[in-house]
DNA sequence: GCAATTATAAACCGAATGGTTGAGCATCTG
DNA sequence: CAGATGCTCAACCATTCGGTTTATAATTGC
């Protein structure tokens, strides 16, 4: 189906380094964005913005449906979730609150995956 | 107390963008190294590892604790952490139960933009 | 058709990255 | 003391980064 670049730790995390980047994946986080959109915000030439969101479509963070002249992009999680899964080994976050929140949250035990 | 740099999602996410500096980060997480410890897994001359632990340390995520001649070097989680949580928000990985854990240990929504 | 809109391309710039080598500074050891 | 060890510093180099400006292509609307 859709052909998905390897989106590597290396890209992502690139990606991630920068504020505009960021801010540019929070934006599309809650829905579609054009690139105009995008760059709105953003202290700079459209030019700039444009290439931020070329790094980020480069890393797999941002799917580009083409319309006309509008390109509408959207956010894809899984790099997201790579990532997220590999900062999960060295954060004792988990193992550390996970126990104490099991008790807090499982007031009624449902279903879990983990 | 120890006086720690406010550890950026800008320098995090920057140090994790490259495998070496990701590579001595998996290697502190078994416990403390020296810098030489650190280097010698990677084809690299010392003082280029060297300016890769003085990354990671400038990033908040190494601590170093000089004794005489040798640099022993650990883990600092916080950061990683910090990062950790700013995926979360964007990864629909865990299911709803755990925005309750969000809100819970949440550490701030802070756009660092610098 | 023509003008405005949306977005990329290309050339350029200064600064940062990631590596090298060589020198130098402490520190441990024989 | 002399030498080896652990590590950093400084200078250098090629490449990448993040921004600019100008030009250009494609689409839309009057």
């Amino acid at each position: 189906m859709v052909e998905h670049l390897p989106a590597t730790l290396n890209g992502v995390f690139h990606a991630l380094a920068d504020p505009t980047r960021r801010a540019m994946v929070h934006h599309l986080a809650s829905g579609e964005r054009t690139v105009s959109e995008l760059a709105s915000p953003h202290a700079m030439s459209l030019a700039a913005a444009s290439k931020h969101v070329r790094v980020l479509e480069q890393a797999g963070l941002l799917r580009r449906a083409i319309e006309g002249r509008v390109h509408r992009c959207s956010l894809e999680r899984q790099p997201l979730v790579q990532a997220f899964s590999w900062l999960r080994a060295y954060t004792d976050f988990w193992d550390a609150r996970f126990d104490a929140l099991e008790d807090l949250l499982n007031a009624g035990d449902d279903d879990d995956r983990a």
